[in-house]
Order: C-alpha cells, then sequence, then structure tokens
DNA sequence: TGAATTTTTGAATACGTATGCAAGCTAGCA
DNA sequence: TGCTAGCTTGCATACGTATTCAAAAATTCA
C-alpha cells in the first residue's frame, strides 16, 4: 500500500474515496504507470502479456481508472448534458430514456437537468460548462436563445431538441411540427368537422406555436373562419387541459366545437376526460379528439388516442449524429434544421371514413 | 490570449473546449492563480475588494472553474449517481425529478444512470465508480447486494431506495411496504370483499414481495383461505396487469374475485382497463381495486384509484440525510433500515363504509 | 546474419485547480 | 511607538492520468 500524505491530516480528509491508482498498480505488475494507462485503452500499444499482466494487478487492488483525471489530459469527460423542463409530459420522459440508452451504448454518462425554480439561465449555463459536458441537449424552451450562443462561443456543440430559435444559427432536430398540425386538421374535417378548438401547450414553446399554426392554417386554407377556431390555453399539461376545458365550455356547452386538438397527447388525454367524465360525452360520437406525441399512454385504453406521431428513436439518433460526439474533426455546422416528418396514427377519437 | 501548447498540433485536438482558466483570469486581474480560486471559493480567505477584481476579469473572460480539475484535488466531485431501473412505471419518473430537484438545490449534479441490456452488475458499477461520484442512490432492484458491497467498500456512500437486501448491512430508505399491504387488506375487508387477487411486481423486487406479504399475511389473520387469494404476474408494468388480467380470468369469468390487489398504481390501471374494457365490468359496484404509491396519475378521471401512498418527499429527504454528503465527518452507519409510514388514500375504487 | 523498420516501453511532463506554508500586511493594544 | 495576533497573499506542490519523446526491443527483409 503507498503512503498517501494527508492521512495523518484532520479526521474529514480521511475518507479514502479513491482506491488504488494507476501507480499502485503499476508497482504491484511491475511496470511504469503509463503502461497501465494503455492497458485501459483500448488501442493502445501495449503486448497483450503485459496487458494481462496488469488488468490482474488492477483486479487485485480493484483498481478502476479515474475518469476525472483522465478527463483532465484528454479534455473529454465522455459525459453529456440533457436539460430538460416539463417531466409532466410523459414524452419528453421517452425522450430521457431514449439518450440515456443510447449515449451509455456509446460509453458515455448523461447528467440531467432541470431549471431549477428562480434560477436564471446564466446560473444554470455555468453549472452545465463547469462540468466540462462534450455536448449539450436542449429539451427545455425557455433558455434556448442564451444558452445557444454561450455554448457555441466556448465550441461546445449543443442541438436543440424539437425547438428552435428564430434568428439565431443552433442547430436543431426537430419534428414537423407545422405538417403534424396540419395533418390532424385534414383528419378532422375529413370527418367531417366544422367547428374546433385548440388547447395550446408552453406559449413561449416554439413545438406548440408550430402546431397551433399548421393546424389553424390548414382550416383557413379550407374556409373555416377564424371564429370557429377556439383557444384553450392547457399550459403543456394534463391538469391545464382538463380545466381549460372546463372553464371554455362548463358554463354553455353549446358552445363545444365538433372537434379539439389536443397540441400534445397528455392534454389531448386532460380533456377527454374532462369531456367525458364531467361532461359527459362520448368520444368520438359526440366530440372528436386528437393529439400530438404518441406516447404509449395514448394508445391504451380508455384513451386509444388519434394522434401524430413523433417518431423518437430517428429524432435521438439525428441529434446524437449532429453532436458529432464520435468524430473529433467533427464541426457542428451552424444552422442546420433537421426535420423529421410526422405521421398520422390511427386510433378510436376520430372516426376515419 | 495565452499561448496554448498543442495549437500547433493535430487540428483534433484544436478545439478549445475549456475557454480561459484560472491563470489567464489571474493574469488579467494581477493576481496570483491562488487568489482565483480563492474568489471563487465562498469562505475563502479573500479581501472584498480583490475579489470583485477577480470576478470582473474573470467575467471578461467568460471564465468558468472547471469542475474536473477542482474535483482532482478535493476529491469531491460534487456529483451523484441515480441509478434507474423502471421509468415504465411512473413513480420513479416522480422519484427521479425528486431528487434532481433536491440534488440540485444542494449544488450538486445528478448523473443518470439506466441498467443497460446486456450489461453486468460489475460493468455498471465500473461505470459509476470511474466518475467519482460522492453517492449512490439505487433504485434498480437487481444489482443491490454486490453494488452495495462495492461502494461500501469504496468508502462511497450508498443508498438503497425502496428495496433492501436481507443480510446485507446496507444502508435503506423505504416506506413500510408490509404495513401499506395490510392496509389494503383491511380496506377490502372492510368493504365486504371475500375472495381476492393480487398482480404482483418483479418477482426480485423486496417492494412487490413485501407487499404481497402484509396483503396475504392480513387476509389469513381474517380467516381468508389460500384459495380464495389468487396470484397474477405483472411485472411491475401497465401492460403486464392489463394481459395478466385478461389471460387469468378471460376464459372463466366466474373466477373473478370481489376485489384485485394492484401492487402497484400503474398496474391497478392496467387492471382498471381491462376489467372496464374487456370484460365490461364497473368499478366498485362489480369488482375493487386497490393500488399501491399514489401517484399523480392515478387520482386522475377516470381512476380515481383507492391506493397506498408513499411519501416520496419523505423518502427523497431520508435518503440525502443517510448519504450525509454535506457532513465531512459523517459516516454511513451500516445496516440502518429507515422505513417511512405508508397511508391510505381514499378514492372512488373502494367504496368506504 | 545484419541492417532497416516497426513496435513496445518508461521517463518526464502537462492538464487546471486547491491548499499548506511562510512571508507580508493590517489592525489592535498597551 | 512597538509588539502581537490575525488576515491576505503568492509560491510551490499535489491530485491521477494521458501522451510525447527517445531509447530499447522485437520483427521484417534482403
Amino acid at each position: 500500500m503507498r503512503i498517501r500524505p494527508g492521512v495523518k491530516g484532520t479526521l474529514s480528509t480521511n475518507r479514502k474515496r479513491s482506491g488504488a491508482t494507476s501507480i499502485d498498480v503499476a508497482a504491484l505488475a511491475g511496470v511504469s504507470q503509463s503502461a497501465v494507462s494503455r492497458a485501459f485503452t483500448p488501442g493502445s500499444s501495449i503486448t497483450k502479456e503485459k496487458q494481462r499482466l496488469i488488468l490482474e494487478a488492477a483486479r487485485k487492488l480493484n483498481y478502476v481508472p479515474n475518469s476525472i483525471a483522465s478527463s483532465l489530459t484528454t479534455k473529454r469527460s465522455n459525459t453529456v448534458a440533457v436539460i430538460l423542463g416539463n417531466l409532466d409530459n410523459p414524452f419528453y420522459v421517452h425522450v430521457l430514456r431514449a439518450f440515456i440508452d443510447a449515449l451509455q451504448g456509446q460509453g458515455r454518462q448523461v447528467f440531467t437537468f432541470s431549471s431549477q425554480h428562480g434560477e436564471t439561465t446564466d446560473e444554470l449555463i455555468n453549472r452545465v460548462l463547469r462540468y466540462q459536458v462534450d455536448g449539450v441537449i436542449l429539451t427545455a424552451a425557455q433558455l434556448s436563445t442564451r444558452m445557444a450562443n454561450i455554448c457555441h462561443d466556448r465550441d461546445v456543440p449543443i442541438v436543440l431538441f424539437n425547438r428552435y430559435v428564430p434568428g439565431s444559427d443552433a442547430s436543431v432536430v426537430r419534428c414537423n411540427n407545422v405538417e403534424g398540425g396540419r395533418l390532424m386538421a385534414e383528419a378532422f374535417l375529413a370527418a367531417g368537422a366544422g367547428s374546433f378548438a385548440m388547447i395550446k401547450g408552453d406559449p413561449m414553446g416554439t413545438t406548440s406555436q408550430d402546431r397551433v399554426r399548421g393546424f389553424t392554417d390548414c382550416l383557413l386554407d379550407h374556409g373555416i373562419g377564424r371564429g370557429d377556431i377556439a383557444e384553450i390555453e392547457g399550459a403543456s399539461v394534463y391538469d391545464g387541459a382538463f380545466h381549460g376545458v372546463l372553464e371554455r365550455f362548463g358554463p354553455d356547452r353549446s358552445a363545444l366545437p365538433d372537434a379539439i386538438f389536443g397540441v400534445n397527447d397528455i392534454m389531448a388525454m386532460g380533456a377527454m376526460d374532462a369531456l367525458r367524465h364531467r361532461f359527459g360525452l362520448r368520444i368520438p360520437e359526440d366530440i372528436l379528439v386528437g393529439g400530438f406525441d404518441d406516447i404509449p399512454e395514448a394508445a391504451r385504453w380508455p384513451y386509444r388516442l388519434t394522434t401524430v406521431r413523433q417518431p423518437i428513436d430517428l429524432m435521438v439518433d439525428a441529434t446524437l449524429a449532429m453532436l458529432g460526439l464520435d468524430d473529433p474533426t467533427h464541426v457542428i455546422e451552424p444552422g442546420i434544421d433537421r426535420l423529421i416528418p410526422s405521421q398520422m396514427v390511427w386510433r378510436d377519437t376520430i372516426p376515419r371514413n
């Protein structure tokens, strides 16, 4: 056992915390520290036999390479920050899991950040940058502009997931939300609806805005009047949609439209529950409902929601490719906007002709 | 701008990645590097005026302290690993968020690990240890024993969240699952049920086992026969419960019990959907259903599930306290088993006398 | 077999920050 | 004023690994 300076010091520093070092292993195996380092670096120049020796010594000492130390020299932490906004929307839970699985498969770890209450963008971005992450995936709407710029300045690749900043040159992967909105409008029209309501999400989020725009434009194109398109604020959340529907149509049921578009599935589900259980309506007999995202929850009884799918796997793959972590020569092209097609998923809340 | 060795080297190393260093800031502010370090270390010995100078210089250079480098000397990474098993169960989504929020509030970042397909315990634990996390929160059932022991050997505090390893001295925070199972059994009995089914979760998980045991023991105590307690494997997942109910009672509806206990809420919800939408049963008129966890989703229409609450916030607080990250003298007591009381939450799926 | 070439090895150093130590400094007190 | 105690400050060094460079060893080839 190597003698450690400081062991005789204050008790508070007396925890080992990191066990054997590469130097300890080198001593036991009778080689140099460089050799130990190479033994743990795939593709490094070292004899099979010597490597075996070293790994055996390492096992004996319970040696685990210290990533912190190695990051210091390599300048790569093998770490990616995923910044989350709204975990109340199950869609982002599925997104998070997809990123964790994919990144871990690449041997990278995931730092999960959530924008704290009362925390400024600067504070959050500082937290992220301190940890020398190799890349940033941004899933929270509000912080986009500043974060994207600062990361860009520091050469930390950042990709906005399903949100973009107009007029910025940030890189973006997103679903074609406008087209998705149109698809839903067409589905409603094909089913014979003539009056509509939209339950909108985060007012600052481009995702919601785009879906709303595609939906509205398509309706207007087909001669529907603005007065026949009601708007409800749902804040991207189940309860927001549930209560939004109650407050809007509770006093005067005759104001109920033929069809309601929940800008995401979880809000569509909230709307369905309000319509069924508070208004006693049947879906789709009395009113049509459509959603967006195609989360697994929306496929289940009693919802069986007709919705627009966001292909999570494609979007995640595109995001990681754009981050370009595996290619040291990769330079993130500014202003790339990768648009993944959305796709209609027919289930039971809109009858199909 | 400081001259960087290596800039003339291969293009691949030509990315800055980490901007200005404390040395750059020191140069600009006309102080020593130590002073810069102290300026960013709260409670350090430095004049207000000098600190102001340094912070200003830092701002000019967009300096952000490099946590990697500082961790190397302090041996603390301000980082905690949260190891996740089943994110399909929304309960653990809420748990994850609670941990992220609490830890970020302490200035710590969260490494989110998920046990990969085909990955051994050794590989996972190695990934965790490499990154020199200050603590480990273990939420995945399968890995408990080995992980707990290895972390203990290396003086990395680890707390098992809602699972324990019989015969180990690992530290544990958990809900009183046995008592919760009893509570549910009593609720069913009080409502007049005489035959029962349980939908069980992960067979290896102590959580499910304990709830099942409390439930069963209580029924047996009240003279119910073993033959009146059916068991269904639900794998802790919505679909598992849904199909489990279908397969078990589909062929012979007369075998349906008076009451079904879903060992967690998401399975209870799956069971409800199967009972209602495939068997056409009414709840609670035709059959009673109870859950466990009290996830927000279970409170909503159309479920309004009567369930046993796990107080997430209390459990999270207890876990962090047990980790003892803020107290350098804190030594994690082996074998502590902190049992948080569970609590009945009455809603609509079991009538209350 | 000997020279040329490739591969392996170890010594030395760099990465960016924290901190013990000694020196400089300020303030306090008689 | 002189002396001490407490703060501040800078120097030097340590943290654990990766990597460059030159030397040594192994391999190839004629």
